[in-house]
DNA sequence: GCGTTTTTGACAATCATTGTCAATCGCGCG
DNA sequence: CGCGCGATTGACAATGATTGTCAAAAACGC
């Protein structure tokens, strides 16, 4: 009873297809403006939904870059950090072992629990920069 | 014409007297609110420009928690993360000169040039623990 | 003091996101 | 195979933090 499975609908299958093709980060409303070019009928409501969903679901990650707006992507699976290009947009996923473990350190030191953390780094790309 | 030093005015100091007085993260509006409950007049749309300009300058600190408002601190200087309770909001400065070095480095092997980052480590403080 | 320029602040505007709730659809059961 | 229940959808309103506007007030140099 705790868990219930969601249903298979046609939007959530067009929303999860959607973010298998595109690459890099998505506003929902830029997502949501995709399907309609597709000719799929989707409401934006359901596209929120539909993608905190999934983010609940660790099936997609969520960005919060200064500026306000809610940035989705389909990534690798596993826990990983994000560099990305201030200018235009082009991610690269980063791991990194160490700085788990030096956070998770850092936050027992302290004596806090149930730790998570955020981490993102900007930057501009060899290309822009050029 | 490069410069324009912000003039001395009564609410920009009393917006720095506050900060200088309470401790942890607060959001403008909050601000604001504890601004008026001491008698200062002062109107919410000054009080987000000064704390930007506060911000800008490096004077305060900046957090975006999950939730959508931006909270505001004074902090000590120089570079360093926070580590924030989740119930409470305790908040901790951390410094991880290693994890600055990290970043920078796998910025680098990427191409990416004038790197910054964001890193903030969220847990449980023993107090909520507890 | 005096004038110029910045700053202020009440209010409207913006805009992403969330809430609402009746209509619809998926899915399992009979 | 068709029914019915409950989850899901979606159009629309509501929310709420932040930003824009612009006339009035204050600050600073002289």
């Amino acid at each position: 009873m705790t868990e219930g499975a969601p249903r298979n609908t046609r939007q959530r299958t067009a929303v999860s297809a959607l973010l298998a093709e595109v690459e890099g980060f998505h506003s929902a409303q830029d997502l949501h403006a995709m399907l309609r070019q597709r000719g799929e009928r989707v409401g934006l409501t359901t596209v929120y939904r539909t993608l905190q969903g999934l983010a609940d679901a660790g099936e997609i990650d969520v960005m919060r870059p200064p500026g306000g707006e809610h940035l989705y992507r389909r990534c690798s699976e596993g826990h990983h950090h994000h560099l990305v290009c201030r200018r235009c947009g082009r991610t690269v996923e980063v791991a990194g072992p160490a700085v788990e473990r030096w956070a998770g350190r850092v936050a027992a030191e302290h004596g806090y629990v149930e730790v998570s953390h955020t981490l993102e780094i900007f930057g501009t790309c060899p290309a822009c920069a050029g």
